[in-house]
DNA sequence: ACAGGTATTGGCTTAATGGCCAAATGAAAG
DNA sequence: CTTTCATTTGGCCATTAAGCCAATACCTGT
């Protein structure tokens, strides 16, 4: 055998990263990961998360539906109100380990 | 008391979601989360991650150098070569954690 | 010092993202 | 059924990101 055969980022792949990266992406950005953070406490109606950040309501709602579009989270109307959750426990060892993650690389970095 | 004080995304907290939030955005590439999945093997030359992956050097040396500032790997140059290596123990509970949430997500998508 | 290969940086173009406003949808109350 | 309140969508602009090429920096051996 000449070579060890690298692994190769191909087309074979690919999408499985593409899908990863889909999730990361929809996590990269303050508003929401602090929603994000807010919803592990429980559902939260569109116009109380509305109240907790100074933006316009309908940017808001966009980051909602990034969220939603990445399985993050998942939305329900009842009344005139729409209500999101997280789709993932958040006392489980996922969202937990991707938060801690965050943190200790956040922290590493203040080097 | 007339209302629960609801937390609120102010700049006192804001700065802290956005050093999470760049965490992220490092890994929301497929390209990245590859060289970081090969890095889990151990240290890689710059030469053999090229030969990886189907792009111009430049490209994936500005992927690295995001990489970089994120914390989440490490470079050092021996001899004409650079190595880059994780930041992060990718045998501890800390990537695989991210990677566990990524792929689980992943799947809850496809609904 | 020069020639070789290795890696990073700068410049440029194109595509994607974030934000606000304004318009549209949808439920519910009058 | 019209008004109103809650949310989403479309349009537009500014900012940032990805990719390639070319140019520069950095070693090493001659």
């Amino acid at each position: 055998m000449k070579d060890a055969a690298l692994p190769r980022l191909d087309a074979s792949n690919r999408a499985r990263y593409e899908i990863r990266a889909r999730v990361f992406k929809a996590l990269a950005h303050p508003t929401r990961l602090f929603i994000v953070d807010q919803l592990s406490g429980g559902e939260l109606c569109v116009c109380s998360i509305n109240e907790m950040i100074d933006a316009d309501m309908s940017t808001i709602s966009k980051h909602l539906s990034v969220l939603r579009n990445a399985g993050i989270v998942a939305s329900d109307k009842r009344g005139a109100n729409v209500f999101y959750r997280l789709r993932i426990s958040p006392d489980g060892s996922l969202f937990a380990c991707m938060e801690e993650a965050a943190r200790t690389l956040a922290e590493s970095i203040r080097l």
